[in-house]
RNA sequence: GCCCCCGUAGCUCAGGGGAUAGAGCGCCGCCCUCCGGAGGCGGAAGCGUAGGUUCGAAUCCUACCGGGGGUACCA
């Protein structure tokens, strides 16, 4: 029985005690109730305490209402028995039948175990990295990448469907800087003051005389355009290939030239002005946006008559939502966070719903720690690390893993002595660790002609079998939360309990015969057990886009 | 000044109002007759401070202290 079987039956029993009057619930019964595994293994298999929560709109005393909810729960099928502890939980006992059932339906549900259609329906637009082109993909935007396509793949599981999406920053003023650092360097002279210092320019700048000789005899304003086009376009092409190599493929790549070329800034503002959200003040163009929360009004206008950078913002948000997208998130570091606030303005100015239409996720920096030390010099880059960097040291799996592991609302410290590890100090090898061991049982047990009977599932009655059903119950809940608070790090944490889980029943429970000892049911049911933990931690690991490898 | 994030064990971090606050590392002491010991078990050790809300607060609110980031008619 899992937990959310579990949350429906309280539920049931909720509105038969209200239909039947021994309850009166002014708003009604609710559908869902919390269950959760309590700490302590003398509570229960799982806990409830509707009965807290309930008691005072029902107008009862908690203790009375957990009995009469005590009282029938007991006769649900599959429910052993149910206590009242404390102040009023329920602390159920599931029956080691209904129990042991988890792991047959865990592996008859294989890669679909853990996904929902809770967002079924819904558009999704994703917009995460968005780097500029002017270098290679720094680490900062490393952690957009990984917890993006991370949460673009929660939201797939749960049956939304998502268009993972790169703004492409090719309008402003930092490409001229590019621009003016490759011309330098192709003329073999020092950077300017406000250039990009790293190698990667001069080796940019060879490739693209190598490629267009024609440009050595042009003059500094034509090879400036020279060098500006032609190192976009190759900066482009390396950081789609990084990502790429990254498991993160970006379903489009959207251009904030077009939106200036096509007239979508000019109509997006003439929508603003319709809606009554503009006015000209000091020769500029404004949007209203502090009537709508933000600190102050913004500029979109300059009044020399160029657009301001947040009418791009606006064109582009104004244009996802006309290619269907009811919801659009936007994934953007600690020091964008100043942008909320007018980008909300700015849904709301155009009379939608911001936090539906329009969600911006706000996440914290990364450091790359060696040592006990801040490693501050990139290989390319000079002042600054890269994605790549990052991947060669550690590899892409644990670089991944490393940058979901924890909330984005903290500042990311990655130990790359420690990432760099095999052993299980390492989260992400303490999870494969886990994998492998599994699958190495798996290979044993077909070796024995064992696969196939699922023996009694009834007889998985260990502490430790107890505890790792549970855990692998766990997966739809924490996908469930994990994808609504759009918070990947919890599944990483899922899986290193459920790791630790199947280590402990590993360690007490011996899966195989031993010697010539018969196959029997335990074995079996056991074996089940096992194949039940290799498709919950395959499938949690593919939620991460790391690998599940069979031996390492 | 104002805004955002963080402050939990010696260290790195989990803990979406619930029962005795968890994990890994480090430290101390244990467990190998066969499935991967790259594992497991036990022990010592903690919610920045002060108020408030609540039957109940690490969690919500306020103030303060400490750390990080931001605050352009730049992009």
């Amino acid at each position: 029985m899992t937990p959310e079987q579990l949350s429906t039956s309280i539920a049931a029993v909720l509105h038969d005690l209200v239909a039947d009057g021994d309850v009166h619930l002014p708003d009604g019964a609710p559908d869902t109730v919390t269950v959760e595994r309590p700490r302590q293994r003398e509570h229960g298999d799982y806990a409830t305490n509707v009965a807290l929560q309930l008691a005072k709109k029902a107008g009862v005393n908690p203790r009375a209402l957990a009995e009469m909810l005590s009282t029938r729960l007991e006769a649900v099928d599959g429910i052993a028995a149910v206590e009242i502890a404390g102040p009023g939980f329920l602390n159920i006992t599931v029956d080691a039948g209904a129990q042991g059932q988890v792991a047959a339906d865990i592996v008859a549900a294989g890669s679909s175990y853990g996904r929902a259609g809770t967002g079924a329906g819904e558009r999704v637009n994703l917009e995460f990295v968005s780097a500029n082109p002017t270098g290679p993909v720094t680490l900062a935007s490393a952690r957009w990448a990984a917890v993006g396509d991370t949460i673009a793949r929660l939201l797939e599981a749960t049956g939304s469907t998502v268009t993972r999406e790169y703004y492409f920053n090719d309008h402003g003023a930092q490409i001229d800087r590019l621009a003016n650092s490759l011309l330098a360097r192709g003329r073999g002279r020092d950077v300017p003051e406000d250039g990009y210092p790293g190698s990667y320019v001069t080796e940019l700048a060879e490739e693209i005389l190598a490629a267009h000789p024609e440009i050595a005899d042009e003059d500094d304003s034509a090879a400036f355009e020279s060098f500006r086009r032609h190192g976009v376009d190759l900066m482009f092409v390396e950081i789609k290939q990084t990502l790429k190599d990254f498991r993160v493929d970006f379903d489009v790549y959207f251009h904030e030239d077009d939106l200036h070329r096509s007239g979508a800034v000019q109509k997006a503002i003439d929508r603003l002005s319709e809606l009554g959200n503009t006015f000209e003040q000091d020769g500029a163009l404004w949007l209203a946006t502090e009537k709508f929360g933000d600190d102050k009004d913004r500029v979109i206008v300059r009044s020399n008559g160029q657009p301001a950078y947040l009418s791009g913002d606006l064109a582009y948000y104004l244009d996802k939502r006309e290619r269907g997208f009811d919801r659009c998130l936007i994934l953007l570091g600690a020091d964008h966070h100043g942008y909320v606030g007018r980008m909300m303005a700015m849904c709301a100015a155009f009379g939608d719903t911001p936090g539906t239409n329009l969600e911006l996720i706000i996440g914290q920096m990364v450091n790359l720690l060696s040592h006990g030390s801040v490693v501050r010099m990139g290989k390319r880059t000079g002042n600054i690390l890269t994605l790549d960097d990052l991947v060669e040291s550690i590899g892409i799996d644990a670089a991944r893993y490393a940058l979901v592991r924890n909330s984005m609302d903290v500042n990311l410290d990655i130990d790359i002595d420690l990432w760099a590890k095999a052993t299980s100090d390492n989260p992400v090898f303490y999870v494969q660790y886990a994998h492998a061991r599994v699958s190495s049982i798996l290979r044993n047990a077909a070796d024995l002609g064992l696969a196939g009977d699922p023996g009694d599932v009834g007889l998985l009655t260990h502490e430790r079998e107890g505890d790792l059903l549970r855990a692998l119950a766990g997966l739809p809940g924490v996908v469930a939360t994990a994808t609504e608070l759009r918070e990947p790090h919890r599944i990483a944490r899922y899986l290193e309990e459920t790791a630790g889980a199947y280590h402990r029943f590993y360690d007490s429970c011996r899966v195989l015969p031993m010697g010539d000892e018969e196959p029997g049911d335990l074995h079996r049911a056991r074996l089940l057990l096992v194949d039940a933990t290799r498709v919950v931690l395959a499938n949690g690991l593919a939620l991460l886009g790391v690998s599940a490898p069979e031996r390492m």
